[in-house]
RNA sequence: GGCCCCAUCGUCUAGUCAGGCCUAGGACACCAGGUUUUCAUCCUGGCGACAGGGGUUCAAAUCCCCUUGGGGUCACCA
């Protein structure tokens, strides 16, 4: 066999939020990547930001991702020989890695209240200039600086960006550069002596032996400061890829303002994980640029960063509810219902004991629904009608305008009621009663429609469905007839809320 | 506004790195027809793009430049 690969990547999510749609995609892309080349795939919390991280966000973020199947070879939960994988348990390195800086003249302490920061800010804004610290703490000696930390004095700690230019070659996006003059002398510890973001995922990438960095093209920015780190701190530096931003449909970084951000709202929606994952794959990756539906062990096959593309993706919520429609419609039936379960007792149709003890009777159920649900969630909602009371269907505007259209002067319907009446009372046989059925109307030389119209009304209360002989064996005969017979009536009737006002 | 990134159908994309095989392929959506008791599925067909302008070349969606447009980022957040 070959030798094992030294390939390691990460996702390095902040537990300060639900596990993001846009996270979950470089998650998958970064575990793909480490699985095809047999390299590890670890993931490291990074709770630097004291205020907002909490630990039921980290345990949302571990659960989105196990749902999803992006299995982590070392993480918080897990460990692994580069732990720990929380940065808040990693700060004695930070604080040697911080000395070392400041020991070697490549970052000092700034003195600059916050106040002043801001009138600087104000100040550049107003005469258009960019902003940006202007390094008035660059000159302090050491020693000075020392003896004032020593007394007390709050300062913080800044990388001093040297003059020149940062180039790093993006495994997506090709050479990119930056004037050193444009980075700031950033701000590596704080007051209180808490690292922030772009000193420690230097420190941690490195300590953790991290040879791809592949993440959210919104750390694009932020790759001169780390990479100036890297040489400053004397590390090696690893390879970045920066995958393009998943868009709203606005056309700017996916917010909830233009549709839900949250992993696990499209989990809670009855989106199959499947369809989650394939869907994920599509925004940004191609498979051949052919086949459309493929699964996770087609993206290890073939992932490589170089080929994904630049440009953002409009997040298509159309595209996705029709994939998810599709792993729906290939999966058997007992899964669809199995997945579809939660959501009816949710609705509140069925407890769970009766989807045990009714199980023949939700599978035909479900079964009627399959290929037209789009989600886990939309087949509680078109099993509805299954539910309502019987002599107070809700009729759709559509389906209640076809029936009484159809329904002429009523007589078809009933005759073919007196005939169906009897055929009841032995149940109902779908099949054989749909033939029965359309042998009873060609007799008549009838048309369907004007049979099956009001029917459709009168049982469903909808203009579209199942098949109506399927329906009538969920319903059962007493049912069946008890809504015919209502529902013929109220087509009978005057249309008094035929159009609601 | 500065800097950085990006630019093929309405949307996701193939093709761009290695220029000709592209009168630009696939998918979603949409439209029209077929199937069906209706809806959905399924089948057939249609609509629909190389942002604009310069160059380089025998040849450019593909390479270069400019313009325009879009996005990201400018914190003691990550």
């Amino acid at each position: 066999m070959t030798s094992p690969s030294p390939l390691r990547v990460r996702f390095a999510p902040s537990p300060t939020g639900k596990l993001h749609v846009g996270g979950a995609r470089t998650a998958l892309f970064n575990w793909a990547f480490a699985r095809r080349h047999g390299g590890t795939f670890l993931l490291r919390i990074e709770d630097t930001d004291r205020e907002r991280s909490k630990p039921e966000y980290e345990r949302a973020i571990l659960e989105g991702l196990s749902w999803l199947g992006i299995q982590w070879d070392e993480g918080p939960d897990v460990g692994g020989p580069y732990g720990p994988y929380r940065q808040m348990e990693r700060s004695a390195q930070h604080v040697a890695a911080a000395r070392e800086l400041e020991a070697k003249g490549a970052a000092y302490r700034c003195f600059c209240t916050t106040e002043r920061l801001d009138a600087l800010r104000e100040a550049q804004a107003a005469k258009r200039e960019k902003p940006g610290y202007d390094g008035l703490c660059r000159a302090i000696p050491r020693a000075e600086a020392e003896r004032r930390v020593a007394a007390g004095e709050p300062a913080v700690l800044r990388f001093r960006v040297p003059e020149g230019h940062t180039q790093f070659v993006d495994l997506i996006r090709g050479d990119v550069t930056f004037q050193n003059a444009e980075v700031d002398d950033w701000v590596m510890v704080r007051t209180d002596g808490a690292p922030t973001y772009n000193f420690v995922v230097v420190c941690d990438d490195s300590a953790m032996a991290i040879t791809h960095v592949l993440r959210g093209e919104e750390h694009l920015t932020n790759t001169p400061k780390q990479v100036l780190l890297y040489h400053a701190l004397g590390y090696q530096v690893p390879r970045f890829g920066h995958f393009p931003l998943m868009l709203g449909t606005d056309g700017k970084k996916l917010s909830k303002r233009t549709g839900d951000t949250a992993l696990e709202d499209y989990r809670d929606k009855g989106f199959p994980k499947e369809a989650v994952l394939n869907f994920l794959c599509l925004q940004g990756w191609a498979l051949d640029g052919k086949t459309e539906v493929f699964g996770v062990e087609d993206l290890v096959a073939n992932f490589d960063p170089t080929q994904v593309s630049k440009a953002g993706s409009i997040f298509d919520i159309q595209k996705f509810l029709w994939l998810s429609g599709e792993y729906i419609r290939r999966d058997s039936l007992e899964s669809v219902a199995d997945h579809c379960a939660p959501h009816v007792v949710a609705k509140g149709w069925l407890s769970a004991s009766e989807l045990q003890s009714k199980r023949e009777w939700y599978l035909a159920a479900v079964a009627t629904e399959k290929e037209r649900i789009h989600t886990y969630a939309e087949l509680a909602e078109r099993i509805a009608y299954l539910f309502a009371p019987d002599d107070a269907l809700v009729f759709d505007d559509k389906a209640e305008a076809n029936g009484r259209k159809q329904l002429g002067d009523g007589n078809l319907v009933k005759g073919y009621v007196a005939w169906l009446t009897p055929q009841l009372a032995k149940g109902v046989e779908a099949a054989a009663l749909r033939d029965a059925t359309k042998a009873w109307m060609a007799e008549r030389g009838a048309k369907f429609p004007a049979l099956f119209q009001p029917l459709r009304c009168a049982l469903t209360g909808e203009a579209g469905g199942p098949d109506l002989f399927d329906v009538m064996a969920l319903l059962g005969p007493e049912r069946t007839l008890a809504r015919i017979e209502s529902g013929i009536r109220r087509l009978s009737a005057p249309a008094t809320t035929g159009t609601t006002p």
